[in-house]
DNA sequence: CTATGTGCAAATCTTTTGCAGGCTA
DNA sequence: TAGCCTGCAAAAGATTTGCACATAG
């Protein structure tokens, strides 16, 4: 890890008022190291972080990627029903589901335009609002 | 169930090329029996029909409504990544999604406009749009 | 030093599957 | 009758939790 991304990683751990432990830092540089968002599942992560020699539980990245959400890191995005991606991107922006890989990607910002929505419930306000354009290889 | 209710549920089941058995029928009767759409969850499906007074075991509930959306009778849809989702409107439509009780339901339908799709990736297509439109309990 | 984190394994929850017997066409 | 369906229990996969030990501030 570079000391660049050390840097990065630990500000960014601060953002969040959580501890810089090995983990956590492991975790972190993988998901903001460059400065690019990234798009993760909690198995996927599991799996790079081991990639780099780092030891980290499976149980710990769930853990601390729920953690990173809680802090107001992340969010968790869903885009099926069997598993959960984790996004560093914060603000509401629409997503690519490639169903053929599984892949999670943002979709181009700004070129979504939604003009009118529908009249919310009394009582109600917009928590969040969702959009996953789901691609399939084209025939 | 009314004879009309149980009409409708075999015309519905004949659509998928689907045998109406006791137990999809007593499903089907809960799903289209007065016309309406449906949003439901394996689990509340099985303690409605229970309710009424039939058998039926909940991994046949799985079972059928899986079924069911092969068949193109319903489809899944998406919006927590704990449960599923079946809903028995075929179109693609935006979602309300309660945050309080859980509850799915349609947002009035042609009020939401989009006006610009993000450019899809090459040798894409779009296989579904899904917009959840996520609401918490105003303060 | 004290409160937070972490690891592991076991628990939980939702959904799927294998197989023997039942029922529709 | 033949093949599709169902029930049950067990399996499977993802995520969470309990608890003893480790570590940041």
């Amino acid at each position: 890890m570079t000391p660049a991304t050390l840097e990065r990683s630990k500000r960014w751990l601060a953002q969040g008022d959580l501890r810089p432990t090995r983990q956590r830092l492991a975790l972190a540089a993988l998901l903001v190291g460059d400065g690019e968002n990234r798009h993760v599942t909690a198995e996927g992560l599991h799996g790079a972080v081991l990639a780099t020699g780092d030891r980290v539980s499976l149980a710990t990245v769930y853990n601390t990627l729920k953690a990173f959400c809680d802090a107001g890191l992340m969010q968790e995005v869903t885009v099926d029903g069997s598993r959960s991606y984790f996004d560093t991107r914060m603000d509401d922006h629409p997503h690519f589901h490639f169903e053929d890989s599984g892949r999670l990607t943002d979709a181009p910002a700004g070129e979504l335009e939604i003009v009118a929505l529908p009249s919310i419930p009394e009582g109600y306000e917009i928590a969040k609002l969702d959009v996953v354009i789901r691609l399939r290889k084209k025939a």
